[in-house]
DNA sequence: CGGACTTTCCCCACTCACAGAACAAAGCCG
DNA sequence: CGGCTTTGTTCTGTGAGTGGGGAAAGTCCG
């Protein structure tokens, strides 16, 4: 039994993703893509064949001549993704076209450190196993929520998870799963996510902007993520808005973060409660003893003026910061998602207006800035998404 | 006599691309360097003496045994550059190797429009032509300081360049000079000078901030220019710094160019002059009439201290543009040039302290800021070095 | 000065990847 | 049923590239 099989060569590796992203194929249609002769692509089909990555799937309707014999990825392949965020764990099963086989998703703080929590991410995957998804696992892909040196697989000098500092995750999980595995940075594996199967499908160069915890950015140059020379690029919660706003957690004042993170969204939104400037804040303060941003969002989408005005300054901020980023990085797309941006049509409307003011018309002139549709499902589709192109590259 | 001759496969461009860099080398150390057969090479290099573009050089002296027979390119092999700013023309001529081999540098007015500047830079070039500097010209490189479409060769709604938009440059002096040329932003050809023979030159990700009449940046991602989807990307002058800043030509306020742009530069010193807080300045002001960017650099190299605190007013406000910029693409290097930067240690000083303040440590832990060294040959050198990768690749 | 050793260059045969032709199979249409 | 079309399979030719075996041209040492 063959732990992991992995291509031989380019053209296994291009038939491959070819066969993930396109669907199952005739042999004919797979020739005309990769423009190889049909000997040489009935030599290599074969060897997948044997390596266990396709098989034959019956043959097609005719189209005038003799019915061709399609070919797909073995139905039983398997990916598995971890998304790790700060305050919860996705973890899905997916097959090798990456279709969601199953999700599960709790609740769960990422402070408890790299062991609870990778324990817990293994105990979830257990449930989707007894669920009989997992023949075999062929890859994982692992978000976290913070950077990561992505060469070794483990996340470094990460603000928000205590614990974590260069802990071997990709070594854990490797261990444990039996099978090669990536980490990476949960907003990176969004934009993977929202490449494979949202917006940015047919898009080289774009953004990803997460507004949840912290605020980040996700960065696709050429069709790929772009990291940085450590790992940290994207890290755009701490950009300066202006130098008399609020104190941050990093202790600098007026990063676009302490004006328009989860913190921040709570903190303002608290302020209006107790001053009585919206009913809907003030009850759920009353209600629970606190208020949170998912309470703001919940009272924007109710019509609340209060909380669509702390939503639209918010949106105003990161327009700000966002305009500055497409001037310099002239994206072909801008995507927003997270917690925040899930209600917002306020906050997609405030982010353009400031966008589309404040950067050049070279840059803006066809630049979509649209919500996520994907949700949580980005950023699993995109842990393996990560994880598949890596197993489907000759070794 | 071959019009342009241009290698036939990827073996002979990784050859022409080690001689360029690596200067003359033995068909020994090349074969070591490219990973082939020696008899592989003996035959590439043969088409490529065959072609004009190599040609022996003589032996080695021994090592212990047979003296090695060492290749070079061809010293008649030419490049031409043009590097058109906003008020001035640089027109050089390169070996193969981007050795300058002569450089002519003189005032001009790029709102005199396309033709004429273009004529100019080609009488220029003449100059150069009649020292007997160019037995054969293979390629041009342009650099025009405004947006280009590099795929067209032609500049796309320049706002300081009246006459140019769409204007086919590449095509006009392709015709002229009956080669390929190669049309590009001014930073970006200023960026490929630096990673040609500057301090970027085993550096993948960096940035080159040239702060001039524009304030403008060249982003190198993995070794090469990235121009965003409509060739806007690194147009970093009208980001914001603060909503209260001076009108800017553009028609926002508080740009980084209306702070620290050649003409806000020009307008602070006028204020400082007439208000009589540099005695310097005064002096400028009371002979020409006028006080220019330039006076205030040599006012500040002089030691005078309102000058100094004009740079280093502007150097604050850069860094905290670029400490956004540092902190969303993690760069590996930071290389400040232009005018303003050649004389400014107290620039460089400012802007350092506000991007190591502002920007997380991931970012910064490992990340020079440096004052580039190249100076006007970094036009030149970059606009070769666009064409000679060009020329030195497979049709 | 001559022999042992090294390094480089050149020629040749062998391998390998791949394309394309030829052939076989399996359907359509009239 | 026979021509036509499409697809899959087998076979052979071709061009790229490797590696071995000298030959050439040095150095070093006794």
């Amino acid at each position: 039994m063959r732990m992991t099989a992995r291509p031989e060569n380019l053209h296994q590796s291009r038939l491959l993703h070819l066969l993930r992203d396109e669907g199952p194929r005739s042999r004919a249609e797979l020739g005309e893509m990769v423009r190889l002769s049909r000997s040489k692509l009935a030599l290599e089909l074969d060897r997948l064949v044997e390596l266990g990555l396709v098989e034959p799937a019956g043959l097609a309707a005719s189209r005038g001549g003799r019915r061709s014999a399609v070919v797909r990825l073995s139905p039983r392949l398997r990916f598995v993704a971890f998304d790790i965020g700060a305050t919860s764990i996705d973890v899905a099963v997916t097959n090798g076209r990456l279709e969601v086989l199953g999700h599960v998703s709790e609740p769960c703080d990422v402070r408890l450190g790299a062991p609870a929590v990778l324990e817990r991410a293994l105990e979830l995957l257990g449930k989707l196993r007894d669920d009989g998804l997992l023949p075999q696992v062929h890859g994982a892909g692992i978000g976290v929520p913070g950077p990561v040196s992505f060469r070794e697989g483990i996340p470094v000098a990460p603000p928000i998870m205590p614990g974590w500092d260069r802990f071997p995750v990709r070594e854990a999980i490797g261990r444990e799963l039996g099978c090669p595995v990536l980490v990476d940075n949960d907003v990176n594996i969004m934009a993977l996510g929202e490449l494979h199967g949202g917006m940015a499908r047919s898009v080289d160069d774009f953004l990803l902007v997460k507004i949840g915890t912290g605020i980040g950015c996700g960065i696709v140059v050429g069709g790929g993520i772009y990291r940085g020379v450590s790992g940290g690029a994207g890290d755009i919660g701490h950009i300066r808005v202006d130098d008399d706003g609020p104190l941050c957690a990093c202790g600098n004042t007026g990063c676009l973060e302490a004006y328009f993170g989860g913190a921040a969204l709570a903190r303002d939104a608290l302020a209006v409660a107790r001053a009585g400037h919206s009913a809907l804040l003030a009850e759920r303060l009353a209600a629970t003893g606190d208020v949170t941003a998912a309470d703001v969002a919940a009272a924007a989408a109710a019509g609340d003026p209060a909380a669509v005005r702390l939503i639209r300054e918010g949106g105003h901020r990161v327009g700000q910061v966002l305009a500055g980023l497409v001037s310099f990085f002239n994206p072909g797309l801008v995507i927003i998602a997270g917690g925040v941006a899930r209600l917002g049509h306020a906050l997609l409307a405030e982010v353009r207006s400031v966008v589309y003011r404040r950067s050049p018309p070279l840059a803006t002139g066809n630049l979509p800035i649209v919500l996520s549709e994907l949700g949580d499902t980005a950023g699993v589709v995109g842990a393996t998404r990560l994880i598949s192109d890596h197993v489907f590259s000759p070794a």
